[in-house]
DNA sequence: TTATTTATTAAACATTTGTTTAGTTTTAAA
DNA sequence: TTTAAAACTAAACAAATGTTTAATAAATAA
């Protein structure tokens, strides 16, 4: 790992856990070993590294759902199940970085970051909406209301892992329950939201 | 209002926008028209005028639900429809609020402030988890996941105004589309989350 | 009225902030 | 080996931060 990336990979970690503005450039060089004056070398200031920072995540995300358009083996029902447990895998394996991205977004600064950062998270948005609309039109599909169900999808997933204390009240989990990596309430999430969609979508319940 | 108020609704609009540390009590005291040792001088500390701030939203916000479980007038799809307007109504209204609130929970800061958020987010979380488990106890409605279709209620609503550019970018809207009170919007949000809760409880679809 | 508490002010305080400077060491090319 | 560029450091910089002080004005009580 570089230098460089060692800022990046420290930055990524306090920015998640206490926001930008409450992230100091000494807690980043702190954490990475590394000279405050380092951080200005590489960057330019603490607004790029933030840039940087994005880039950084955004490079390691690859569009996994594009291809799923053309896939004949899968049926229509089968190709949304698997996107559910992609964005599930994604949510729970990197739940504080989306965090701090929506956290971001929420705020109103830096408003040529808000578009890179809507551009990641929203990185897969067209071929599932093309999922969506190919049911329709093949007829196995309910005629739905195609972007809110997707934002239903993606606000349950969102919302169960937006901190620990919300998922506690709303399960009625005791203050110890920690929901991130928790395989059990991944599973049951799961479960939950297929058996949502395939109630709202598919027209013959019978599959 | 009294000048403590006059501080407590600026730090509202700031804190709403710019969030906590991006917000300085010299930015408070100028947009409440104050000099800046006053916030001091009632409050204590930028903290605690925090603090005042959560408490002070909070004694606005009435259980608006508990009545309704009792409620003989309206059947138990009904009570779902009347929350799902109120918790869109209320969403509409306040958007920017619930984004300070919903980044602070997400931050590893203030951890005493996290509960009384959490509280105040989900005040209303018992009498509806109620109103679910009588629907499907008299045999109305499907044995579903009562806490996770609640997550799915408040999330569909919570994601869709997350913040202007996710709004634009999965409804496919222009830069120049503001979703918050945005009539058109907030009519085509409750009707499809009630479609979709019709038909994920509703054992008789035909009402 | 006078006395006393409360409200308000401008200025100062001590830290912390992001950033830059000027100098040094390391690396790599000529 | 010499030279020049790159990497790195400790220190200083100026500005902004939350907070306190000391003095004054206003309101209230005796």
């Amino acid at each position: 790992m570089t230098k460089r990336e060692t800022i990046i990979v420290s930055a990524i970690k306090l920015f998640s856990s206490k926001g930008f503005e409450g992230t100091s450039v000494r807690d980043i060089a702190a954490d990475a070993g590394v000279n405050v004056a380092m951080i200005n070398y590489y960057f330019g200031s603490k607004e790029k590294l933030f840039e940087s920072v994005v880039e950084y995540k955004a490079s390691f995300l690859r569009g996994v759902f594009s291809e799923l358009v053309n896939n004949k083996k899968l049926s229509h029902i089968e190709k949304i199940d698997f996107m559910i447990d992609q964005l599930i895998e994604r949510k729970f394996s990197d739940a504080k970085f989306s965090h701090l991205l929506h956290r971001e977004l929420s705020l109103e600064l830096r408003p040529q970051l808000r578009n890179a950062i809507s551009g990641i998270l929203l990185k897969n948005i067209d071929p599932v909406k093309t999922i969506i609309k190919d049911g329709i039109k093949t007829g196995v599909f309910q005629p739905v209301d195609i972007e809110l169900t997707l934002t239903t999808v993606i606000g349950t997933i969102h919302y169960l892992l937006t901190s620990d204390t919300i998922c506690q009240k709303i399960l009625g989990k005791k203050e110890g329950f920690s929901p991130f990596q928790n395989k059990q309430l991944k599973k049951r999430l799961g479960e939950h939201t297929k058996k949502l969609m395939r109630s709202y979508l598919l027209k013959n319940k019978k599959h």
